[in-house]
DNA sequence: TCTGGGGTCCTAGGACCC
DNA sequence: TCTGGGGTCCTAGGACCC
């Protein structure tokens, strides 16, 4: 299983041999590069007095609002307390809004923060500009997100060590800076030789971070870190890993993979590879979406059927229409229904082919609604699958920008520019 | 943290087929 | 006949991520 000790990279001077790292020749480099509080620094670019301040980017701050949760909050508004997903009200808690500390002088200033509504067209303008820097700095690009992308750089650069560090770390500063000099927002950047270690780097330092990872450091570097770094290691499983006396990336490298795959299935041994630093994937373009959805939450849950019956042929067109946006066929069509206290309830339908036609849609969500009548829901969703593009869409494919300025979406755009409610999480 | 929106991948049971 | 084994599709739910 493992390679021969005579295999061994010339820089690894780890004590423990990674098993399945590849020697020197076949080491890859990928970069991850992960945007800091991408929408908190998109607004300071266009707003440079937010600069330094606590920003929190969000909805439902203004008053008379039903509900809001942060999307991002800036380092200096964490220090608060303020956090991603965070209702709204907590936020307004922890960090009072500028505005009413101005109103009220017993409010001191200096613990007030600014707040700023989502403006996603806006976010994918700015990311629009760094994807074109992440695609001239690398022949493979996978986007991960708007925020976010693995690069595969090993024919730009290479993990010879030079004046005492390797050239690929220079590499990864070239591109941080680029995208702060032509775009003016930092990021955080993680290199290593696999995806999964070059991930967990780039968050190791944040914010404006730079982690080099050498091939045969992963298992190393990977050690003392809790679980929850991993990709893939969320609180359930943590909890669950916890029970078996694994609570570091070093304990999971160490533990016995069969436990693993008896607990987690096949993810148990996927865990255990990455926390290893085995990890063969290939940074691959991101494909055409799987799925494509839309949902609504209501103030509080109600079991009304007509406002129920509505919410639902509201997003099944939205849905229906993006989905005639993007040239895509549907052969599935489902729905959601959130009901209290937080119980997600699906429901979906298969066709016999693939189709694009709205009126089915609403048909269908609606008739499966019809399941939960009388039942206090709150929270409403449809999504389509079982995706299918069509030609048209081929020659516009290799698309890494979903452009803003598509026409299909624009019409509807006018009667609320509050349909755009994306969360970086 | 009493819970916002949009995704991905995996699992497991049942239907159905050979 | 009460007995195989294998494969695929569908549906529902769960965990995780941004």
């Amino acid at each position: 299983m493992n390679p021969p000790e005579s295999e061994r990279n010339l820089e690894d001077w780890s004590d423990e041999n990674t098993p399945g790292v590849s020697p020197n020749a076949e080491d890859r480099i990928v970069c991850h590069v992960d945007m800091d509080c991408f929408y908190a620094s998109c607004e300071r670019l266009r707003e440079p007095s937010l600069r330094g301040e606590p920003v929190v980017v969000g909805m439902g701050y203004e008053s008379g609002e039903p509900h809001g949760a942060v999307a991002t909050a800036s380092y200096e508004a964490r220090a608060y307390g303020v956090e991603s997903a965070q209702p709204i009200s907590t936020a307004l808690d922890r960090l009072p809004r500028v505005t009413t500390a101005e109103d009220d002088p017993d409010l001191d200033r200096a613990d007030a923060g600014h707040y700023r509504p989502v403006d996603l067209d806006y976010y994918r303008e700015v990311a629009g500009q760094i994807k074109e820097i992440l695609h001239d700095c690398a022949d493979r690009v996978r986007e991960v997100s708007i925020d976010e992308a693995y690069l595969d750089v090993t024919e730009r650069t290479a993990w010879t060590v030079v004046d005492g560090r390797p050239l690929a770390a220079g590499y990864a500063r070239h591109v941080k800076e680029r995208i702060a000099r032509e775009v003016g927002v930092p990021a955080s950047v993680g290199v290593a030789p696999t995806m999964s270690a070059a991930k967990v780097a780039s968050d190791h330092d944040k914010p404006d971070g730079l982690v080099v990872v050498e091939p045969g450091a992963v298992r190393e570097f990977f050690a003392p870190l809790p679980v929850e770094a991993v990709h893939g290691v969320g609180p359930v499983t943590a909890r669950e890993l916890g029970e078996l006396g694994v609570e570091t990336a070093g304990d999971l490298a160490a533990a016995d993979p069969g436990v693993l795959r008896e607990r987690f299935g096949e993810r148990g041994q996927t865990l255990y590879d990455r926390a290893r630093g085995d990890d063969d994937r290939e940074v691959t373009p991101t494909g055409r979406p799987k799925s494509l959805s839309r949902e609504s939450a209501f103030t509080e849950a109600t079991d009304d059927a007509d406002r129920q019956r509505e919410t639902v042929a509201g997003l099944a067109a939205d849905v229906a229409e993006r989905a005639e946006g993007e040239d895509a066929l549907y052969r599935t069509i489902g729905i959601k229904a959130v009901t209290p206290p937080y119980d997600v309830n699906t429901r979906e339908r298969s066709l016999p082919g693939p189709v694009a036609d709205p009126d089915l849609v609403r048909e269908v969500a609606l008739d499966l609604l019809q399941e939960f009548a009388g039942t206090a829901v709150r929270k409403l969703g449809v999504r389509v699958s079982n995706l299918q593009f069509d030609a048209a869409s081929q020659a516009r494919l290799d698309g890494w920008e979903t452009e803003g300025e598509e026409s299909a979406t624009e019409s509807r755009e006018r009667d609320g520019q509050s349909s755009l409610t994306d969360f970086e999480g």
